[in-house]
DNA sequence: ACGCCTACCTGCTTGC
DNA sequence: TGCAAGCAGGTAGGCG
C-alpha cells in the first residue's frame, strides 16, 4: 500500500532513470487509469515533452515535463512502476506505458486498476497545476506534508484543534495532513500511545507533541527503509525493509511490544485498525 | 463538518 | 475438492 513513505522511494529511484529521457509514445491497455479516459489525447499532449523532474505530493509521483505541464500518478493500493528496455518481457498488468526515445520504457503495472494518471498544466500565475488555466490547483485541498521542516508543531495543533473527529480517520485523511495511510496511521498512534477512536480535540498539549513527534518519526525512518514491502508494493530498484520494524500493523493476535497483551483488531470506516 | 455508505477492482485466504 | 464469501484499503461521491 503504497504511502508516503513508498511513494517518496519510488520518486527517488524514477528520478536517475528519467529526468533527460524524451517521451516518444504511449501505449494505454486500460484506458480508465487516466483521469480523461482519453489515450490519444495524452500521446498527443507528451510525445516529443522531455522529464525535467520527478516528484512526490502526499501519496501522488509528479513527472514534471518540457513545456511547464506535469503528470501525476497515484498508485492507489496495487499500483507500480518500473523502467525496462522496450523488449523486456509483457505483462498482462500493466495498464499504461511511456516508451523513450532512448529504447526504454516506463511501466505502470496496477493490479487492481486503482490507480489515476493525470496530466496537468502549470498556471503561469499561481505556479499550481491545473487542469486549466485560473483552475483549481490540483492539490489545492492537500494537507501539508509531515516531513516538510516547515511543518510545526504549532500547526500540528491548530488543525487538530479546528477538527471534531476522530484521531485514526483525521490521519488518514489527505487534507488534513499529506501521505499517511493505514500503515502509519496505526504505527504512529501507537508509539504515540493514543487510542486511535480519542477525539482529536480532546489531546492535552503533550499528547499533541508525542503525535506530532511519531507521527514524523515512523515516517522518516520508513523512508529511510525504502518503504514497507507488504503485499503489492515495491519500487523500481527493489523492496523496502520497513515492514520488519513495523510495531503493531497487521500484527492481530501478537503480544503488544510494549505490554505483552495480544493486540487487538477493530474495524473503523471499513478499515482495519 | 462529520460519519457512514458504496463504487471502483483483483487476488488471495478462509470456511463450509 | 470446489466454490463462494470475506478481506485488503485510497479516494470520490452521495446521503443524512
Amino acid at each position: 500500500m503504497p504511502e508516503l513513505p513508498e511513494v517518496e522511494t519510488i520518486a527517488r529511484d524514477l528520478r536517475p532513470k528519467l529526468v533527460g529521457a524524451e517521451i516518444a509514445g504511449v501505449r494505454s491497455t486500460w484506458p480508465r487509469t487516466l483521469r480523461t479516459h482519453d489515450a490519444e489525447a495524452l500521446a498527443d499532449a507528451l510525445v516529443g515533452r522531455t522529464v525535467e523532474a520527478v516528484g512526490r505530493r502526499a501519496k501522488q509521483l509528479v513527472v514534471e515535463l518540457s513545456g511547464d505541464v506535469a503528470l501525476t500518478i497515484h498508485l492507489k493500493m496495487t499500483g507500480q512502476l518500473f523502467v525496462v528496455r522496450a523488449g523486456a518481457p509483457d505483462d498482462p498488468y500493466v495498464r499504461l506505458v511511456l516508451e523513450l526515445a532512448d529504447g526504454r520504457e516506463l511501466r505502470f503495472r496496477d493490479i487492481r486498476k486503482f490507480g489515476k494518471v493525470g496530466l496537468y498544466e502549470r498556471d503561469p500565475g499561481t505556479g499550481d497545476l491545473v487542469v486549466e488555466r485560473g483552475g483549481a490547483g490540483v492539490f489545492a485541498a492537500t494537507g501539508p506534508e509531515p516531513l516538510d521542516p516547515a511543518f510545526t508543531v504549532r500547526d500540528f495543533r491548530r488543525r487538530l484543534r479546528s477538527r471534531r473527529g476522530r484521531l485514526k480517520p483525521l490521519l488518514l485523511d489527505q487534507s488534513f495532513l499529506a501521505g499517511v495511510g493505514n500503515i502509519y496511521a496505526d504505527e504512529a498512534l501507537w508509539a504515540a500511545r493514543l487510542h486511535p477512536l480519542r477525539p482529536a480535540a480532546s489531546l492535552r498539549p503533550r499528547d499533541e507533541k508525542r503525535l506530532f513527534d511519531e507521527v514524523r518519526r515512523v515516517l522518516a525512518e520508513a523512508v529511510q527503509r525504502r518503504g514497507s514491502s507488504i503485499d503489492d508494493y515495491t519500487a523500481p530498484d527493489g523492496d523496502g525493509s520497513m515492514q520488519d520494524r513495523l510495531q503493531v500493523y497487521q500484527r492481530t493476535g501478537d503480544p503488544c511490544p510494549r505490554c505483552g497483551r495480544p493486540i487487538r483488531r477493530i474495524v473503523l470506516g471499513a478499515r482495519s485498525t
